[in-house]
DNA sequence: AAACCGGGGAA
DNA sequence: TTCCCAGGTTT
């Protein structure tokens, strides 16, 4: 794979091997989490919410406990705001709550209930920016649209020899564009969690796990650090393995 | 483009 | 202690 800044660079046979392989990689060692057994839109709404910089250990008892006091979006638009951040405040970034609440309220009152399905109502939801609104119209309707959170960020920056880190906004409209790219015909639902998982799980923030990426062979920021990092990267984690994890 | 919001876990 | 976490909004 050659590092590639536009999805014109992108190499349809090489692409179509990276699809099998983060696909494949994800049936085997996927995580199986709360959200991922629904598609409900309000359950992924809440989710995603809930989930904003936030671990997803932290969130699962949170989310379970938020639709179990709010089973239906009719629920959380009748209930009192105080009864809502009394459950999302604990998670910090409190504005959460009364987003939550803002968006029930208006898809009961402007939307009969039934979620918006374009990207542009999507965006115009209060907490709903372009990674939350891909995450519903991929995750719950099951269109194909990519999203571009922290670690597909850091996933497809490394592979594709994007400069993930920096935040201009050049990089991201390539990340974005690329994310675009990617997705293979009507599985974004299962491509989008693959990616995450692989940046949550095997191309992480420190220390990724190279050793056992299925993609590592045509990673250019693997290539570009060398084959020294490379073996560094390796050793670090037979030592950490031998230590009893 | 940078500041701001935030508690919690891991290194 | 610092870094990072399924981001988005405001300045």
């Amino acid at each position: 794979m050659k590092r590639i800044k536009y999805k014109a660079d992108l190499d349809a046979q090489q692409l179509q091997w990276f699809q099998r392989q983060v696909l494949d990689w994800y049936r085997r060692e996927g995580r199986d989490l709360p959200w991922r057994k629904t598609m409900d839109p309000y359950h992924i709404v809440v989710s995603e919410i809930l989930l904003h910089q936030t671990t997803v250990k932290t969130v699962q008892p949170i989310y379970e406990k938020f639709l179990d006091t709010f089973p239906t979006i009719q629920d959380l638009a009748a209930a009192p705001l105080e009864a809502v951040k009394y459950i999302t405040d604990p998670l910090g970034y409190k504005v959460r709550g009364s987003w939550l609440h803002q968006i029930a309220q208006t898809v009961v009152n402007d939307y009969a209930g039934q979620f918006p399905q374009t990207l542009e109502e999507l965006l115009a939801l209060p907490g709903v920016g372009r990674y939350t609104a891909g995450a519903v119209l991929s995750f719950a309707f099951g269109n194909d649209a990519p999203i571009v959170d922290t670690n597909v960020n850091r996933f497809i920056g490394r592979y594709f020899g994007i400069e993930y880190k920096r935040t201009n906004a050049e990089i991201q409209h390539q990340l974005w564009a690329v994310a675009e790219a990617i997705v293979p015909t009507g599985q974004a639902r299962e491509f989008n969690n693959a990616l995450m998982d692989m940046g949550a799980m095997v191309c992480t923030a420190r220390k990724p796990y190279c050793l056992v990426c299925p993609v590592s062979q045509s990673c250019i920021q693997l290539q570009d650090d060398g084959v020294r990092a490379a073996e560094e990267r390796v050793q670090y984690r037979i030592r950490e393995r031998a230590q009893g994890s």
